[in-house]
DNA sequence: CTCATTCGTTCAATGCTTGAACTTAGTGCG
DNA sequence: CGCACTAAGTTCAAGCATTGAACGAATGAG
């Protein structure tokens, strides 16, 4: 609304397009023009400020081919990074992230935060972030922060897994302990995240699966994450596969939650827990096959159904699903074949995710490095 | 790309804002430097050549309050107008519109087009577009056509109830004989698009349902129709309510289709048409009444789980549905309470479509005004 | 040593928005 | 009737990011 603000506008713009490029892969001035379409003169003028800031760096010159050597440019090795943290039920993770998008540092630790409150839940995560973050030297970006519930304009609306957290305003709380500028979001949109954002591992349209206690789902649309108006897009676990059947704590009838969530299958095979359970796999225990068969084929129902109303080619199944993946995919392959209106193998594509279980807290300190690519004018704080 | 493209882009942009909040409501050059928070003097500089080229016009002045006198400008009565025409199994529709949103002219004709060939199906259609622009004397800025199937790409590429048009390629054909740009898409789509464009009527995060013979869903998300990867997306007529249930066409088993779809309301009804089953409605014959509650309640269940993914507050009955909407909201939204998480009134709202039997073709018109305003480009043809 | 080749920088030109000053066209009041 | 007041619309110099062309720099080939 100034003076020449959308002249700002433009330059930001093509600030975040040379970035972006770089994200992909390092270059030189002239090898960045030709990728994004902007003059040799512009690169030279957009990279002086980020090279005088110490995000990018001048590596020292290929000597391949005839003509003046290029002189690539990469992000800093000593740039800014930005901190991950997820709390779970029963772990809490955190992670650091370059720009370049290499994992600089992670921790992940069993803790059972079912009854922690808000308060003693962020003392132990600004704890580990101090841990990671300790005597680095690196500008910190932000913290991107998980958590298992549905987050709305910074507040947990809803969080059947962790209550003593809903109503808090968790962004503010870790803040004010890490000094840092936080944002919150749901795990299941941050595992997304995580095969999107630094490298596309599953295209730019997908799905994201995981079970914990519930089943999460995070929805990919044309590159960008989908939230939905309230936060509470991608309820895969409460799509309802037999509208007559079990009752949900969520007061509905034949939840996909009822029949393929992690604690039916442990139920219906006979274990306590995930490992025991892939143990009992492995070697081929009946009970615990069909168990697994069993919830993929209602976990297929419901994501042909996702798949009906989406329109994405390509589902991932991360979390506990990716463990199970191998005794899963059939039973949901089956039950996609037959459901999926585009279906056939061109248009539906299933995957097991090559993250484990540090994806959402990647996706964590993903979220903030991506604002910063998008937002340019915060890499000059 | 070439020298200052740049900065035409802005231009453009700025161009747009000044458009759309003209098909908001007219205004003086001042008051829509005041809605767009652009200067008096862009304004001046922006309408100049949209006045000169007949796009807009200016009203004598307005003689209210202190000051020089305001003239506010508006869409030029004679200015360029869009084309919707619509095919269907059992009838043809056409309307015009003006960039101001208003209606010029409509046809709707009964037609039996099951087995009409592509040919037929254009050359009734073009002889009904002939017949509402013919001597006006205004421009045309291009055909909108909807037709009851998936488009991707310009091709039919699914069309249940026109097997004939499947696989080709209607808009060269309307092209051709009209001399118009034209545009296919779903109705679907484009009855959702009526609701958004050029007024909402529904806010910009919706759904609109509809029965024919399947039962279409029109997702707009942020004020953008949502189409999905192949086009293929909103296909609720294919949610499973019931996963061992009744055998679809589509291969699937207990479909929303198969409980809720027209078809299914008037058999369950004993009658044959829609006409005759509202007046038994009105009549009270307690086996229409109940065909209707029990579809209401499929069709609930499906729109729940639609609700639970995508995460919009409201949705909209339209063709059938809305005829019958008295019938049919309670047991709606009786499965919607019951099942949608972040249910309650607050979150979810249930509507009739205003729009009647031309929301199809008025979308369709609406797909081209609205072209014009986001590519003001296209207006200098 | 010279030429060809490619990289990166310098610089005048372009064209859009802007705020301030200015002109225009009314109302209100004495 | 005239003068002050108000608001609409226009004019204009200033500011700024990109651009293409020209230029300087750094290397390989012969």
């Amino acid at each position: 609304m100034t003076t020449v603000d959308h002249l700002r506008q433009v330059r930001l713009g093509n600030l975040r397009t040379v970035l972006l490029a770089l994200v992909d892969r390092p270059g030189s001035r002239a090898d960045l023009a030709a990728r994004t379409g902007l003059t040799k003169a512009t690169l030279s003028n957009l990279t002086e400020p980020l090279l005088a800031g110490g995000i990018l760096v001048e590596e020292p010159a290929t000597l391949v081919g005839m003509g003046r050597p290029s002189k690539p440019l990469r992000f800093h090795p000593a740039g800014p990074v930005a901190v991950g943290a997820e709390i779970n039920v029963s772990h809490l993770a955190v992670e650091t992230l370059g720009l370049d998008g290499e994992t600089l540092e992670r921790r992940l630790v069993p803790a059972d935060m079912r009854k922690a409150t808000a308060d003693e839940v962020l003392d132990r995560i600004a704890g580990l972030i101090r841990e990671v973050t300790a005597g680095s030297g690196r500008r910190l970006l932000g913290a991107g922060l998980a958590i298992p519930g549905v987050v709305h304009d910074g507040t947990i609306v809803r969080a059947p897994n962790l209550p003593e957290l809903v109503g808090t305003r968790l962004a503010e709380g870790l803040g004010e302990r890490t000094g840092l500028d936080v944002q919150v979001d749901n795990e299941a949109n941050l595992a997304a995240l995580a095969h999107l954002w630094p490298r596309h591992l599953a295209g730019e349209d997908f799905v994201h699966v995981t079970a914990d206690v519930g089943i999460g789902a995070g929805v990919v649309l044309n590159g960008e994450v989908y939230r939905g108006v309230s936060g509470f897009a991608g309820e895969l676990g409460h799509v309802v596969i037999e509208r007559n059947g079990i009752l949900c704590t969520c007061g509905s009838r034949g939840c996909v939650e009822r029949y393929a969530g992690l604690d039916v299958i442990l139920r219906e095979a006979g274990r306590r827990r995930l490992d025991s359970l892939r143990k009992a796999l492995e070697a081929g225990d009946p009970k615990a096959v069909d168990a697994v068969r069993k919830a993929g084929e209602a976990l297929g129902v419901g994501i042909a159904t996702l798949m009906n109303l989406f329109d994405v080619p390509t589902v991932v199944l991360g979390g506990s699903y990716a463990v199970l993946y191998d005794h899963l995919r059939e039973a949901v392959q089956s039950e996609m074949d037959g459901r999926v209106l585009a279906g056939g193998e061109r248009h539906s594509r299933l995957l097991a995710s090559p993250l484990g279980e540090f994806a959402v807290v990647r996706g964590a300190a993903g979220l903030i490095t991506r604002r910063a690519v998008q937002q340019p004018e915060r890499l000059f704080a």
